[in-house]
DNA sequence: TTCATATTTAACTAATTGCGTAATTAAGCA
DNA sequence: TGCTTAATTACGCAATTAGTTAAATATGAA
């Protein structure tokens, strides 16, 4: 992404941004196993349907989820598979934050 | 990422977080071609000095970039190299998404 | 049509965030 | 020591955001 213009900067930011909320995560955390309806992501999520209907649609917007409409329920899946390469990647990087933060602790603390 | 606590989805969320600002894309932009101090920084990104600084002990807290005192300056450099990576997979993925809204825009635009 | 249920949206509140300005700290130099 | 420059921090403000509650919309069934 060498040389974005800064409409594509901030395009790339609002997409991190909708990364950037727990409940969101979780919800795309729980799609990974398969499709589930408002009702059911709201209470495995422990919040209320118009909260996780707010976020679903954020989702939708930025095309990581895919909305369909069967009987009275809106099942929400995946759309881009690509969003969990982002989170591990995520993790990874936490993990090598950690731990070059752990060793200058050890610098520290381990001066006896 | 499967199967995280609580706690580690707010570390996530928080690490996202840090990315969904345009002007600290920018810096970490910059900073893709090396290191540079906070003016330096400051003038490429248009913004002040403080405000800079304030991106940058952000940045710096999450291990992304590193700070070097020399002189009466800090100098900036990249910590961790995945950043680019992440940067780069939501480029990709912003395409793949804006592909397929613009198939779905044909759909409607195209029956003459 | 009428009712019941599921989802979405509107209105409001509390909390967070980024910025501008000014004050503060730190380092080199006369 | 005092002066100058660079960087950081404190403070206040405007804007955004997530959550709650209530109203609106939509779908299927009696």
């Amino acid at each position: 992404m060498e040389n974005l213009p800064p409409e594509a900067l901030h395009d790339v930011a609002t997409y991190f941004q909708a990364l950037s909320e727990p409940t969101r995560l979780q919800i795309l955390n729980i799609l990974r196993e398969g499709e589930r309806n408002v009702g059911e992501l709201a209470q495995l999520c422990g919040s209320t349907a118009a909260n996780i209907s707010r976020h679903l649609s954020l989702l939708t917007k930025h095309g990581m989820v895919r909305r369909e409409s069967r009987g009275t329920s809106a099942y929400y899946c995946i759309a881009d598979e690509a969003v969990y390469a982002l989170c591990d990647l995520v993790c990874g990087n936490i993990a090598r934050q950690m731990e070059r933060a752990n060793k200058t602790r050890q610098a520290f603390t381990l001066t006896p």
